[in-house]
DNA sequence: AAAGTAAAAGTCAAAGAAAGACAAACTTTC
DNA sequence: GAAAGTTTGTCTTTCTTTGACTTTTACTTT
């Protein structure tokens, strides 16, 4: 019940509070909690994540880092969608049809949905294994919750 | 943002918003840094690039320098650059050099630069086989392509 | 004018500093 | 007792920093 990654959420949780962006040094917070380094990588990873209203960037090397983000969850039309149709895998025209309804609903205004529709493209998506509406997918998700964070 | 080597890049890049070609002395700038002469060398080759939009010309010697211009280019040539850079494969600090020259010329804009780097991050384009650079050069092609021809 | 010297910048490789991946070992839960 | 969840550790990859050595150029001396 006490165990030590749920103690590390709550850390990062508390400081969510007062910042809606992080950046944590992995290798001093598992210091500070006296863990390996990978444990931090474990509590974000089953955490932090994606359907949980998460989203982290990161940089190894000197001066590295790890930023961790809170979405904007005020939207929860694209936040669902995000999480029911994008979850694994999705085909060109079910990802238009969900575009069109953000365009609807003043989401995404037209640019928008013409970058992001030229970005999904079967024609843009050309992989040899067959794994395009997988891929599709995943892109169109980080694109979305970058909008979202964004506000 | 705690190593050297983006500080140097954020005091250079100030420094060229007032002029386009700078004369840069390496020792000095090496002096004025705490770093190593070398470390200067690095800044310039990896962030200053062609595809960012710039180029050096050098010259050893008592009275050396590091002459660092933006180069200004023509639609023709911004085309032309686009076509190379993403011709057959292009890594993800490639792709973002290239989108922040764009951004620079006012091709695109930050909002359009938000959306299409959220689009070819390595997290967007997790991919079973080493096709990622392949995968990254066609989806930014197919997206810059479609931004180009509205204008 | 040739030779020597000092003042630059260039090259490259080794060391260092982070984070990522992944699997083995352990613990809890059902 | 098996499955799920957690902890630990090792190895890899990426990016940065440092330093030793080389090359080029301008200036000085003979």
């Amino acid at each position: 019940m006490a165990n030590i990654s749920d103690i590390i959420e709550q850390f990062i949780l508390q400081q969510l509070e007062e910042f809606d962006e992080l950046n944590l040094s992995r290798n001093e917070l598992a210091d500070y909690f006296n863990v390996a380094p990978s444990q931090i990588n474990y509590v974000l990873s089953t955490r932090f994540t994606y359907p949980r209203g998460f989203i982290t960037e990161s940089r190894r090397g000197g001066g590295g880092y790890i930023k961790l983000m809170r979405l904007n969850m005020d939207n929860n039309e694209i936040f669902n969608m995000i999480n029911n149709t994008l979850s694994t895998e999705v085909d060109y025209t079910t990802a238009m049809q969900l575009l069109n309804n953000l365009l609807d609903r003043d989401i995404i205004d037209d640019n928008e949905l013409n970058i992001i529709s030229s970005a999904i493209t079967p024609k843009a998506l050309v992989t040899p294994l067959n794994n395009e509406d997988k891929l599709r997918a995943n892109i169109l998700r980080n694109i979305l919750v970058n909008i979202l964070k964004e506000d």
